[in-house]
DNA sequence: TCCAAACATGATGCCGGTTCACTGTGTTAT
DNA sequence: ATAACACAGTGAACCGGCATCATGTTTGGA
């Protein structure tokens, strides 16, 4: 019973260390959380509308033009025109956007390595899978949201 | 490598998942994870000063303030005066306060076995460990805290 | 011509956090 | 005793993030 608890005790901690260590790192990038995951979304998708966005991000429209004045101020995106639709507008990486992305990916490795390595493989598998196992419960509880019914969009994806 | 990577990027999404889903719960509740906190930490220690709780959450002190605040008007916390000292104000949990930290024990409880149950007993030691792995390394880069030097406090602890 | 899509903007609200200045209260040293 | 210092907590003003709704503008198309 009660290892069950202390188990949880200590997954949560991990779960909001991991969580601040990452905005800690963000911020120290002038990102959070949501801005990072809008320059991952379109790290993937490459250009895409705002409204892309918002579905991606799972917010509203409006938020996401928050979102994006801000990446944009701080010179990570840029508004193009789409080439044809000129009602569209597309939410492009810039030169630094990209680099970010890619250093965000590095970042990434990096943990991985100084997590993981080191351990030893049959602890570090039973790891995973319970991981796993725990995703696949928890996600049991979690709300779904439908995927967005593919307009016309920007290239990409 | 990969793998590694494979496998951060599954333990975030579930420190994100947890992450959120606590956020999610308590917001339910009128409470968010800093009063949550709050109302954890005072029902560990009984009441205590204001001070004692900037320390424990590490925050300011105007900040506790105001999270006092928003606890008093919604009943879960009152401010009661210290007996000798004057210029000292005991947080104190109501009974509404208590009922919700015991509550928010049983959800813990509740949300362990929801997770860890069924699972098989060696792959949850397994995974028990690699937490704590885990929780190791994470440390050594976290910030540390320098212990409140207890000054005449409020009783308990 | 007129509707609807895509986006922008303004107004709000909440959360969490900060600094600075200030009051009221103990404590201590002269 | 009293003057000087230390401590607890508050008020005001602020920043930044995330999110909402309602409303406005431009534009493509039926």
């Amino acid at each position: 019973m009660s290892g069950y608890d202390l188990a949880l005790g200590r997954t949560l901690e991990l779960a909001v260390l991991l969580h601040d260590d990452i905005a800690r790192s963000l911020a120290a990038e002038g990102l959070t959380r949501s801005r990072a995951h809008l320059i991952r979304e379109l790290h993937r998708r490459g250009p895409v509308r705002q409204r892309v966005l918002a579905h991606a991000l799972d917010v509203s429209a409006r938020n996401i033009t928050g979102l994006v004045d801000a990446l944009v101020t701080t010179g990570f995106v840029t508004r193009e025109p789409h080439p044809t639709d000129r009602r569209v507008i597309l939410v492009t990486l810039t030169e630094k956007g990209a680099r970010m992305a890619e250093e965000m990916d590095r970042d990434r490795r990096e943990l991985a390595r100084a997590l993981f390595s080191g351990m030893r493989k049959d602890r570090f598998d039973a790891f995973t899978e319970g991981v796993d196992a725990i995703l696949a419960r928890l996600r049991e509880t979690a709300p779904k949201r439908d995927p967005l019914p593919v307009t016309a969009g920007g290239h990409g994806e």
